[in-house]
DNA sequence: CAATTGTGTGGACACTGTCCACTTTAGCGC
DNA sequence: GCGCTAAAGTGGACAGTGTCCACACAATTG
């Protein structure tokens, strides 16, 4: 049934709509009351599978790096990785990153959980540090300036600077990443 | 007929609801369609009212700064000062802030024209270079990672991060402002 | 076998955006 | 003043949406 983060993929949230995911699956709109107690559930569970999918391209990107952990130029390349698979992923799967980060109009329940994301970033910053490059000091709560300047950056290439020709997008990642990579050094 | 604002204020972009807007302004639904074309083109108003907002809370933050331009401490507090208003209004108007960045549904059309909030912050930028604190070799499209750190921040803030304590989240602000101080000297 | 539970159905309701033809109102030159 | 035009509002419809209700069927379990 969650076979309806096909509309998330191709239209964003908005586009999860109750009616059109039971009609792909050939059934009446109730059924889905069955399995979602809301249309708000349906789409908290599509967008727990979007940030799973995002976690998934992050950790793929760090998992090629062949240099191991705990060296230096390793470390450096897979913080670049989770940063490059991140801009990559709101690039290319537009609906999924909105969906991802998309927040339930009834708030309240647990947390949204996509911690997986973050604990990747983390990772990649504490190896960082064992990898003698990022002095201890430094690193805590780093982690969040660094998501919030990636994060910003592929929310904005999407938004006011969507009309940029692709040249200058591409051009402002690798910006970003290399503004990211000074600033841990 | 702009006053349907307040919806925005209230409930971000998906609260702008056409039939809603009318009847606070007492009138009959069809009646907007000799105003705006669409349901989008409403939208597309009360977001250009929402990014003037947005521009004015910055313009103001900048204006309170006593130290003139071109002197170095006064280009430094002007660039913290964009930034803070920009995180406070992001803050303390969420559903004007989350309306401001909302893409239209049937793209196409002119540019957005959020042009004001980040000409406003190039001018901090220029005014950091002519008080001589930025080297104008590192200058050059320095707005965008600096615009994304903060924009993601704000956004991060009211999505994943909403459930930090508020004490939390000021501190991750301040951490930022620090962050891109810290950048551009 | 009987009962309970999970899943799907059919019919409704209120709400939304949007289209159409029609009426009212304001402003204008004559 | 009169009559015209353009702007604004009205009333009635339609499809699409989320959601509720009572009911039907299947599988599972006692």
């Amino acid at each position: 049934m969650q076979a309806g983060l096909e509309l998330a993929r191709s239209g964003g949230p908005d586009a999860v709509v109750l009616r059109e995911a039971t009609r792909m699956v050939g059934v009446v709109p109730n059924a889905a009351y069955r399995h979602f107690e809301d249309r708000d559930a349906l789409l908290a569970a599509v967008r727990d599978e979007a940030v799973g999918a995002l976690a998934g391209r992050m950790a793929d990107g760090m998992s090629k790096v062949r240099a191991g952990p705990h060296t230096p130029t390793g470390a450096r390349l897979r913080l670049r990785a989770v940063g490059r698979a991140y801009l990559e992923f709101a690039r290319t799967e537009p609906g999924l990153f909105d969906t991802a980060f998309a927040l339930p109009d009834h708030p309240g329940g647990p947390d949204t959980g996509q911690a997986a994301p973050l604990e990747l970033l983390q990772a990649a910053l504490d190896d960082l540090v064992s990898a003698g490059i990022l002095g201890s000091a430094r690193r805590p709560n780093l982690e969040y300036p660094i998501w919030a300047g990636v994060h910003g950056l592929a929310v904005l290439l999407r938004g006011p600077l969507r009309s940029l020709p692709d040249r200058e997008k591409t051009r402002l990642e690798d910006q970003m990443l290399a503004f990211i990579g000074a600033a841990v050094s």
